[in-house]
DNA sequence: GACACCTTTAGACCAGTGGTCTAAAGGTGG
DNA sequence: CCACCTTTAGACCACTGGTCTAAAGGTGTC
């Protein structure tokens, strides 16, 4: 904290006037970023009509939300930093939240059009896709300027048949 | 620090005598869990003659895995400790690594038999699985004590399906 | 027992942390 | 010009992990 405002030129008096503590401040400044992305999944909610349209308008979305991370990758690395500390995280947990809602009303979505497999909490499920995908974006930060465009497409492409592959229901309709 | 040398009626001197921060004092106790579940790893190497013998096989260690977990509530509790903090994070990072690169040859010798996709860079693979397997990890942690042994072992069979699903090579053997 | 020498311990002390508080400066309306 | 509110500077605080010194404890040798 004393560095940020020594850099920033700001008086100690200033910054807690303006901000009650560190996490607010960092609060603050991740907002920016993830509300972007929340616009992003909230620009057009799914219609969808069959399965396929289902997992054709979610590739569609995922497409969107890579770009943005890619394009922007100030934001992308600030999000990321979301991951790191125990302080900062519960400085945001709220929203962290409501990504995650939004994510788990995509799936929820695909459970009810039976895209998605209902054999499992929506809560766990939502938990291993957010985690993977996280994963994923991480990877694809640190790697991407190794590849050409085209390269990352198709990339983009089998990763993406990763979230379908694991979120699809199996060939036999379970109880529940 | 100053609370855990306190709590365990320790001098600063004491402390810093055997551990050179308190990063190495916290490695000290989370390398005593997370040994024990390498070797449970290393305990019987996959040999695996088939891709249903790949799965078999990996689905047993799974199983292993997730009892010595529940069994042990301190010792997950610990692991989950593990990527909580920056700093705890980096005086582990050999530890983890070496779990990770067990993980990795898993999935790998998976590759090898063709039960796993290769279409995919084997880092990319392993980051996710092993992430979306913490966090089924954490999810059964914290939810496990509401569910008796029938339902928890249900959902580690589905939970572990959806592992085979995303790792599976898709129909068409694509190129690379 | 006395000695040198190594290991171990206690805790004063240090720079740096995030955060509080006071006193003053700046601004604004009557 | 005055009262009153907003904003700023920075001294100060308790606490953090970590260093360092001086002493105590041990051990082998003469």
């Amino acid at each position: 904290m004393n560095r940020i405002l020594a850099r920033a030129a700001l008086s100690k008096g200033q910054a807690y006037y303006y901000f009650a503590d560190k996490g607010e401040l960092y609060r603050a400044v991740i907002e920016r970023a993830i509300t972007e992305l929340a616009r992003l999944i909230d620009a057009k909610p799914l219609q969808p009509e069959s399965v396929a349209d289902y997992w054709q308008q979610t590739a569609a979305l995922f497409g969107h939300v890579t770009e943005v991370l890619q394009q922007n990758d100030r934001l992308a690395e600030l999000g990321r930093g979301i991951y790191q500390d125990v302080a900062a995280q519960a400085a945001i947990a709220d929203l962290l939240e409501a990504l995650h809602a939004r994510f788990a009303r995509l799936i929820e979505a695909g459970q009810q059009i039976g895209a998605v497999r209902s054999d499992l909490p929506l809560a766990l499920l939502t938990d291993m896709a957010f985690a993977a995908a996280r994963e994923a974006d991480r990877w694809f930060a640190l790697n991407t300027q190794d590849l050409d465009l085209q390269e990352s497409l198709v990339l983009n492409d089998r990763v993406f048949s990763m979230f379908t592959a694991m979120l699809a229901p199996g060939e036999a309709p379970e109880r529940q």
